[in-house]
RNA sequence: GGGCCCGUAGCAUAGCCUGGUGGUGCACCCGGCUGAUAACCGGGAGGUCGUGCGUUCGAACCGCACCGGGCCCA
C-alpha cells in the first residue's frame, strides 16, 4: 500500500486484502474516508438503500446559529448520529433533516453590537429592512460554518436540505399553528406584567431570564398612616424605583403584627411591624428602646389607609388612596409588610386585579419614567434608585445592601424589570392537564426525565407570552382593526395574499408590516408590530421540517416524531415548547420517545465557561486525537443522561483501545496476503454461511470467539434498545481488549505461522475474518471512519461499497455457545493463576514445566479444564495439566498453634502443646476438629484437647511447587527442571534471540538465514544438539545452523555476518550471528 | 427557597431498583512476553463508597438531614 494513499483506486474494489500501516493514524484514516464518502456519494447511496425500510421520523433539535459548536453541541450531534446509524444498520429509513434556529434576539444583539448600536432607535434609523438583512446574512454564514463542523464530526444528517426557521414554508408552519391556536380559543391578548429588558426594549420569556447574584439596595421604608400623626407601616424593598408606582401594602392575614412605640434621637414614633421581626427591624433602625402598644392579626389591619412618602414628587401618589390589603404570599421576612406595585410585579399584578387596585406603570419600554412619573420623568429606573432614596428623607428607616439572585436578560445581561404591558399569550395553563395526559404515552430515556422532571415542570405551566417587540423573527400573523377592535390571524401566505390582493415577497419584517386589508366593519386591518418569541419557532419543528402545512403527505405518513434527543436544559425549552404547540394544534404529543442527555462539564465537574478558562473545544480533541476517538470517548465515558466530566485521560484510554484494535486488525494481514486468503462467498460478497455450517469442526478457541462476538452483538442490541450507548460502546471496547487482543490473538498466533496449507490456519483466518467483519459493523455507528477504513480493506468482491450499507447480522445464532463461553472464563482464570504461580516460582513462561495441577471442588472447573485441556497446556507451557477434586496429595499440611488462644488455655504447658501441634499429623487434627470440634494431642505422658480456634492450617509446599488461587480452586505449578525441560527452555531462549536479530536486521518474514550459535556451557550445548537444534533451525528459517560449544569453531559463512550479538541466558553466555541466506 | 440528577482509590467508572465479604479501566510499582513489537500479557499496592443520623442481625445500596456539583424553576 502506498505511503500517502491507503488504497489505490482499484484497491477500493476489495479484491484482496492489503497490509496495513504500523500505527493507527486517525488523521490519515479520517481524511481518506471523508474523500471516499464524497467520491462515492456514500451518504446518498446509504439513504437510497434504506429508503424502502420502515420509516423512523427523527427531528433534529435545531441548534441556535451562534457560529461555533462547543463540546456539548458536539456530544448532542454525536449521540444523534450514533443512534441513527445504528437504526440504519437495522434497515430503518430515517427522516433526518438537520435543522437550524436562526431568528431571535441573540442574533439581533450580535448584529447590533457589530453595527455599534445601543438601542432600538438606532435600528429604526438604520432601517429595519437593512437590519434584518444583516441578521439574515449573519445567521446564514453561521449556519454554513456549523454544518461544516458537524459534518467533520462524521454526523450524517441531511445538511444539504436543512430546515431553516427563516424559510418561507417554515414561517408558514408557525403562522398556521397560531391560527390553530386562535381557532381553539387558546390565543389571548392581555395586559400582563412581563419580564422586560429595558435595553432590548422587549418582553422576554421566563426561559430567557438568567438568574445570578446581584447587589441591590435594601431599604426599610416608613409609610405614614393616614390620620395618625407619627404612626407608620414599615415596608421593605430592594427596588426603590418601584415606589413611585406603589398603590398598596400587603400583610399576611394570619400573621400577628405589633404596634410599637420606639425612640430614636429623642423622637418617638409608632411603628407597625410583624411581631416576630420586631427586634430585627428596630435594631436596623437603631432604635434604643421600645414598648409594644398593641398586637393585631394581619386581617385586622386590612383597609387601613396610608400616605405615600413620595406624594410631593408623583402626582398619582398624592391623589391615590393607599390601603392595606391581605395576601397569602407575604412571608415573615424583613418587616412582614410588602410594598405592592401592580405595574411592576407578577404577584402584585394578580393581587391588584383581585383587589381592584389601579395598575400604575409610569415606566416606558426603554426603562425611563413617563410623564406620569412626575419629578422622575425621563429618568432611567437605574438612575432613579438613588434619587428616590434621597427623596424619601425621614421616611427611610434604614438603608443597606443585599446580595440576592436577580433576573437578567439572557442576551445582553441587563437586569430585567417587570412591566405591565399589552402582550399576546397562549393559554398554556389551560393546556396543563392535556399536556400531562399526552406525555404519559411518551417513552423517556431515562424514565425519570419524563415521570419526574418534565412532569414537575408541566405542573407549573403558565401562560406563554409569545409576542416580542423586536425585528428579526417570525412576524406575528395577527392583523387588527383600529376601528372596531377586531383581529384576524392569518394562517398562510396564500391567505394573506388573497386578503390583501398583493404578492408577499418576504414574510419577514418590514415587508409584511405594510400589508393591510379591509375589515368587515369597513375599517383597515393592520398587522400587530410584534414578532414571535423565538422559542415558538422551534416549537413547530416536527411539522415545519416536513413542510407542513404546504405539503400534507409526509406529515400524514411520518408525524409524530419517533425519536428526539436533547440536553436536560430543553426540558423547559424544546421538549416543552413543542408539546405546547402540538397540543394546541393537534391535541397530541409531537414525539413518541425522548432521550434527555446531560451537559458537558470540565474535569472538576464545573460548567465550561470562557470566564473560567476551562472550555474544551471539540476541534481541540479532534486535532490531538481524531474524530472517532472523540466520539467513542464521549459515548463511553458515562451514561447519556449523566453530565459528562471531560477528562483527557479518558480520551487517551480510548485512543489506546482503538490502537489495539488497529493492531489486532493488522496482525493477520501479512499471513493472509502470503497465503492469498479469500473469504468465503460469491458474487453477492462475503458469506458467513460456510463457517456457521462447520463451526462444530473448529478449534475450541475459534468456536469461543465466534460465540463471543455473537453475544457481543446481542449485548449491543440490548443496550441500544435502552439508549444506553455507554454500555454498548464499553462492551465493544471490552471485547476488543479482553477477548480479542488479550486472549484470542494470543491463542492463535502460532497457527498463523504454520507453513503451507494447514487447515488449522485456514480456520483461524476464517474465524478472525468473521470476527473482524462483525466487529467493525458493531463499531460503525460509533466510529464510522475507522470502521469504514477497515472494511475497505477487508471486504470481499461483491460486498457493498461501504460498511454502512451492511445489514445488521441476523443468522449468527448457531455460533452461540454459552457453555463454552463460561468454560473459557474458567480457563482464563486458570491462566492468570498459572502466571501468578510461575512468577512466585521465578520460572519464566518460555520455560516449560513438567506439571500443572488444579485442585478444585467445583464441577464447573473440572469440566472446563477438561474440555479445554490443550489450551490450558499451551497457555501454561506445561507437559501435563491435571485436575484433582478436593486436595492434591502431593501437598502436605502443617498445623500451627494460635498462641493467643493456646496460652490462656494451657498456661505453662503451652510451649509443650505448641511443640505437639507442630509435630502432629495436620490431616488428623483437621479431621478430628471437623468431627468433634476438638483434637487430642498426647505426649510426655500428658493429654491435651485443643479446640479449632487454637489451630491454623497451612499448606506445605514440596520443593519446586508454587501455588496461586483461582476462583473455586488452587493452581499448583511444578517448576522443577529436568534435562528435557531444560533443553527446550534453552532452545526457546536461542530461538527468541535469533528472532530478535532477524527483526533488528529488518528481514522479511519469509526470508531464510544462515546462523551460528556459540553456547558458553558445554552441558547446555550438548542438550541442544540433535532434536532441538533442528527445531531451532526450522523456527528461525535457517538454511544452515552451526551450533558450537564453548571451544568455538569455525565460522559457518566465512566470518562475515549481517549481525552478531552476545547474550546472557540464565547465566550461560551465548554468542549468535546471522546472515540472510543467498537466494537459491 | 423548590424540582430533578450526580458525588465510590490520584483520575474515570460498575454495583444502588431486588441490603449479605466493593468490581473494572487508566495512571503508579514489580515481573513476563517478543514474527501485533513506538505493540502485547501477568502481578502488586492503593477505598472514611460526600458527611451525619436512622431502619436492620447486617447498609455503597433503604429512609431522613446536611455538604458539594450540575440542569431547571422561584
Amino acid at each position: 500500500m502506498g505511503k500517502d494513499k491507503p488504497f489505490e483506486s482499484e484497491e477500493v474494489r476489495g479484491d484482496s486484502v492489503k497490509e496495513a500501516a504500523g500505527t493507527y493514524d486517525t488523521k490519515k484514516v479520517e481524511q481518506w474516508v471523508r474523500e471516499f464518502w464524497k467520491d462515492q456519494e456514500i451518504y446518498r447511496r446509504v439513504r437510497e438503500l434504506r429508503s424502502p425500510g420502515t420509516p423512523l421520523f427523527f427531528v433534529d433539535g435545531p441548534p441556535y446559529t451562534t457560529g461555533n459548536i462547543h463540546l456539548g453541541t458536539a456530544w448532542n450531534k454525536i449521540l444523534k448520529d450514533s443512534i441513527l446509524r445504528y437504526h440504519r444498520l437495522k434497515g430503518r429509513h430515517i427522516i433526518e433533516r438537520a435543522g437550524y434556529d436562526m431568528h431571535g434576539l441573540p442574533i439581533e444583539v450580535k448584529v447590533e453590537h457589530r453595527l455599534g448600536f445601543t438601542s432600538k432607535k438606532d435600528i429604526e434609523e438604520y432601517g429595519i429592512g437593512r437590519f434584518i438583512e444583516e441578521c439574515r446574512r449573519f445567521a446564514q454564514a453561521n449556519m454554513e460554518a456549523m454544518s461544516e463542523q458537524f459534518k467533520s464530526l462524521g454526523v450524517w444528517l441531511d445538511f444539504d436540505h436543512p430546515y431553516l426557521t427563516i424559510s418561507e414554508d417554515y414561517i408558514e408552519a408557525a403562522w398556521w399553528t397560531l391560527s390553530r391556536a386562535e381557532e381553539e380559543g387558546m390565543l389571548e391578548q392581555g395586559h400582563r406584567v412581563v419580564n422586560w429588558c429595558p435595553r432590548c426594549e422587549t418582553a422576554i420569556a421566563d426561559s430567557e431570564v438568567e438568574y445570578w447574584d446581584a447587589t441591590d439596595p435594601s431599604l426599610f421604608v416608613k409609610f405614614p398612616v393616614r390620620g395618625a400623626e407619627g404612626e407608620y407601616l414599615v415596608i421593605w424593598t430592594t427596588t426603590p424605583w418601584t415606589l413611585p408606582a406603589n398603590v398598596a401594602a400587603a400583610v399576611h392575614p394570619q400573621v400577628i403584627y405589633a404596634k410599637v412605640r420606639a425612640k430614636k434621637d429623642g423622637v418617638e414614633e409608632t411603628l407597625w411591624i410583624a411581631d416576630d421581626l420586631l427586634d430585627l427591624v428596630l435594631r436596623k433602625g437603631r432604635y434604643r428602646d421600645f414598648t409594644v402598644l398593641d398586637k393585631r392579626l394581619g386581617s385586622d389591619l386590612v383597609g387601613m389607609e396610608y400616605l405615600s412618602p413620595l406624594a410631593s414628587r408623583v402626582p398619582f401618589q398624592a391623589s391615590h388612596r393607599h390601603r392595606v390589603v391581605g395576601a397569602d404570599f407575604v412571608a415573615i421576612e424583613n418587616t412582614g409588610i410588602v410594598h405592592i406595585a401592580p405595574g411592576h410585579g407578577w404577584d402584585d399584578y394578580l393581587l391588584g386585579i383581585r383587589e381592584h387596585l389601579p395598575v400604575f406603570c409610569p415606566v416606558d419600554p426603554a426603562g425611563r419614567f413617563t410623564d406620569e412619573g412626575g419629578s422622575y420623568r425621563g429618568m432611567h429606573v437605574r438612575d432613579a434608585n438613588t434619587v428616590v432614596l434621597a427623596d424619601l428623607g425621614d421616611a427611610l428607616l434604614s438603608r443597606g445592601e443585599v446580595t440576592h439572585r436577580y433576573g437578567h436578560c439572557w442576551r445582553c445581561k441587563t437586569p430585567i424589570i417587570y412591566r405591565a404591558t399589552e402582550q399576546w399569550f397562549l393559554k398554556a395553563s389551560e393546556l396543563r392537564d392535556a399536556m400531562l395526559e399526552e406525555i404519559k404515552g411518551v417513552t423517556w430515556y431515562p424514565e425519570w426525565a419524563g415521570s419526574a422532571r418534565f412532569h414537575d415542570w408541566l405542573k407549573e405551566a403558565r401562560d406563554w407570552c409569545i409576542s416580542r417587540q423586536r425585528y428579526w423573527g417570525i412576524p406575528l400573523p395577527i392583523w387588527t382593526c383600529r376601528a372596531c377592535g377586531a383581529h384576524r390571524v392569518v394562517g398562510t401566505i396564500a391567505e394573506l395574499e388573497a386578503l390583501a390582493g398583493t404578492k408577499v415577497a418576504d414574510p419577514h419584517r418590514p415587508y409584511v408590516d405594510g400589508i393591510t386589508f379591509p375589515c368587515a366593519c369597513g375599517g383597515t386591518m393592520r398587522r400587530v408590530e410584534d414578532i414571535f418569541d423565538v422559542w415558538f419557532d422551534s416549537a413547530v419543528a416536527s411539522w415545519g421540517t416536513l413542510g407542513f402545512p404546504r405539503r400534507r403527505e409526509e406529515f400524514d405518513t411520518y408525524w409524530p416524531a419517533d425519536f428526539i434527543t436533547e440536553g436536560q436544559d430543553q426540558t423547559r425549552g424544546w421538549f416543552y415548547s413543542q408539546l405546547g404547540a402540538s397540543t394546541i394544534a393537534f391535541h397530541r404529543a409531537p414525539y413518541r420517545s425522548v432521550l434527555m442527555h446531560g451537559f458537558a462539564l470540565d474535569a472538576e465537574g464545573r460548567k465550561m465557561s470562557k470566564s473560567l478558562g476551562n472550555v474544551v473545544a471539540p476541534e481541540e480533541v479532534i486535532r490531538n486525537y481524531g474524530v472517532d476517538i472523540l466520539r467513542l470517548y464521549i459515548l463511553s465515558a458515562n451514561a447519556p443522561w449523566d453530565d459528562l466530566k471531560f477528562n483527557w485521560e479518558g480520551v487517551k484510554t480510548v485512543q489506546r483501545a482503538l490502537s489495539i484494535l488497529w493492531n489486532v486488525y493488522r496482525f493477520p494481514l501479512p499471513y493472509m496476503i502470503l497465503d492469498r486468503y479469500t473469504p468465503a462467498g460469491g458474487p453477492a460478497g462475503w458469506d458467513p454461511g460456510p463457517i456457521r455450517d462447520r463451526v462444530q469442526n473448529l478449534a475450541a478457541e475459534d468456536r469461543w470467539i465466534l460465540s463471543r462476538v455473537t453475544s457481543l452483538a446481542r449485548e449491543v442490541e440490548a443496550a441500544m434498545a435502552g439508549c444506553q450507548l455507554h454500555r454498548a460502546t464499553r462492551a465493544v471496547q471490552e471485547f476488543v481488549l479482553q477477548d480479542l487482543s488479550r486472549w484470542y490473538v494470543q491463542l492463535v498466533r502460532h497457527r498463523m505461522w504454520l507453513e503451507g496449507e494447514a487447515q488449522e490456519k485456514q480456520d483461524a483466518y476464517d474465524t478472525l475474518y468473521h470476527v473482524l467483519r462483525r466487529l467493525i459493523q458493531l463499531l460503525s455507528p460509533f466510529t464510522p471512519y475507522l470502521a469504514e477504513y477497515l472494511y475497505q480493506n477487508l471486504k470481499a468482491a461483491g460486498d457493498p461499497p461501504s460498511v454502512h450499507m451492511l445489514d445488521w447480522p441476523t443468522g449468527d445464532d448457531r455460533l452461540l455457545d454459552p457453555a463454552l463461553e463460561s468454560a473459557m472464563e474458567v480457563v482464563r482464570a486458570f491462566d492468570d493463576a498459572v502466571a501468578n504461580a510461575r512468577q512466585a516460582g521465578k520460572r519464566k513462561l518460555r520455560w516449560p514445566v513438567a506439571e500443572v495441577v488444579v485442585a478444585t471442588t467445583s464441577p464447573k472447573v473440572v469440566e472446563a479444564i477438561g474440555m479445554l485441556a490443550s489450551i490450558c497446556r499451551a497457555r501454561a507451557n506445561s507437559r501435563k495439566v491435571l485436575v484433582v477434586e478436593g486436595t492434591w496429595d502431593r501437598i502436605g499440611r502443617r498445623a500451627e498453634p494460635v498462641m493467643k488462644a493456646v496460652g490462656p488455655a494451657f498456661g505453662k504447658d503451652a510451649p509443650r502443646v505448641r511443640e505437639l501441634v507442630l509435630a502432629a499429623d495436620a490431616d488428623r487434627l483437621r479431621h478430628e476438629i471437623a468431627k468433634s470440634g476438638k483434637a487430642v494431642l498426647e505426649g510426655g505422658g500428658h493429654r491435651y484437647e485443643v479446640a479449632g480456634a487454637m489451630l491454623t492450617f497451612h499448606e506445605r509446599m514440596p520443593e519446586g511447587i508454587f501455588a496461586a488461587p483461582m476462583p473455586d480452586g488452587t493452581v499448583y505449578v511444578d517448576v522443577a527442571l529436568n534435562p528435557g525441560l531444560e533443553a527446550e527452555g534453552y532452545a526457546r531462549e536461542v530461538i527468541r534471540r535469533l528472532q530478535e536479530m532477524r527483526r533488528q536486521a529488518d528481514l522479511a518474514v519469509e526470508d531464510f538465514i544462515v546462523a551460528r550459535v556459540e553456547v558458553g556451557d558445554l552441558r547446555v550445548a550438548d542438550l541442544l544438539k540433535g532434536t532441538w537444534e533442528a527445531v531451532i533451525r526450522d523456527e528461525v528459517r535457517a538454511r544452515v545452523l552451526a551450533l558450537a560449544g564453548p571451544a568455538g569453531g569455525s565460522p559457518a559463512a566465512g566470518g562475515r555476518w549481517m549481525a552478531e550479538a552476545e547474550w546472557d541466558v540464565e547465566g550461560v553466555p551465548l554468542r549468535t550471528a546471522i546472515s540472510r541466506a543467498p537466494d537459491r
